[in-house]
DNA sequence: CCGAAGTTGCAAGCGATTTGCATTTAGTCT
DNA sequence: AGACTAAATGCAAATCGCTTGCAACTTCGG
């Protein structure tokens, strides 16, 4: 297996230390695989394992280095997501019916140039799509109330 | 001329009042065109003509309405524009450098039924695309110092 | 062992946005 | 017009995700 995406490796070469706290964390978002915010990662840690201020720091370090992603949801909140090749850039919808952000299947390679082709005249490193919405199941269950 | 996009008129329609601070406001945001912070809207007013406050209460109605739409920064700050036909959906671009928000080409309608193709299963209610990297003018400016 | 660099927790600060509330307006009906 | 009701407004205070300052602590190279 691809130790924790090969994070630690990438961390240190940039003289970012990996410490216990960190593992933890980088364990966490691996697992999880889909956008969590910065306090919901640290209430995924057990109990005075790291403060909300590390997870803040650390998760800064994280998307500089290029190993985390941050999407920016209406909400005012920023969600992080693991950026390895397990994880490839994908598409999100956030559902105004429950809140969640769900994570949508990768552009495929056609579809991925014709969105970038709009960047051009600029240098892009990134690019974010955000559905917004009612998710399938807030749907099924207003249709059910619907009946009922 | 479309008068303000006939903003007034569906406001009215939603039993929201349009009072002389709100025809200001309204002004403002067809004006710019571009995207637009609620402080940077205040700042454009006439001074007194109304309260911080106020424009954070009547965007939010507004963008209830579909009259202006909200692009989330990653600075967490929410952007604003004018949701009418003279400013069909388009994707944006962050400037890392100047920390602009661009306006881009609108979609071409065989791209923009391909972006939508991800969002299948769930009630797709509107799409936000957005690029981040170093706009054209940040890329010149920086040739520029590496020449000097 | 020593010093530089990196990390951590705690407390305090920041700043965009929201909320409570009393006051003022706009719209409606008589 | 006068009365009544719902909506809108300003001000102050609160919220809350996030950032900063700082002193103590850990890690690593030599
Ligand atoms: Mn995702
Ligand atoms: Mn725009
Ligand atoms: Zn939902
Ligand atoms: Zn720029």
């Amino acid at each position: 297996m691809e130790t924790l995406c090969d994070a630690t490796r990438v961390l240190k070469s940039n003289g970012v230390r990996v410490t216990p706290a960190r593992v933890l964390l980088l364990e966490v978002l691996h697992s999880r695989g889909g956008l969590i915010t910065a306090q919901e990662l640290h209430g995924f840690l057990p109990a005075g394992s790291a403060d909300l201020v590390t997870v803040y720091r650390f998760l800064a370090l994280l998307v500089k280095a290029r190993l985390v992603r941050e999407v920016a949801g209406t909400d005012g909140i920023a969600y992080y997501e693991m950026a390895c090749s397990h994880n490839p850039v994908h598409p999100h919808f956030e559902c105004l019916g429950c809140g969640r952000l769900i994570c949508l299947p990768v552009f495929q390679q056609e579809d991925s140039e014709r969105v970038y082709a709009y960047g051009e005249g600029h240098e892009v490193e990134s690019v974010s799509v955000v559905f917004r919405g009612t998710c399938s199941e807030c749907l099924a269950k207003a249709t059910e109330e619907g009946k009922g």
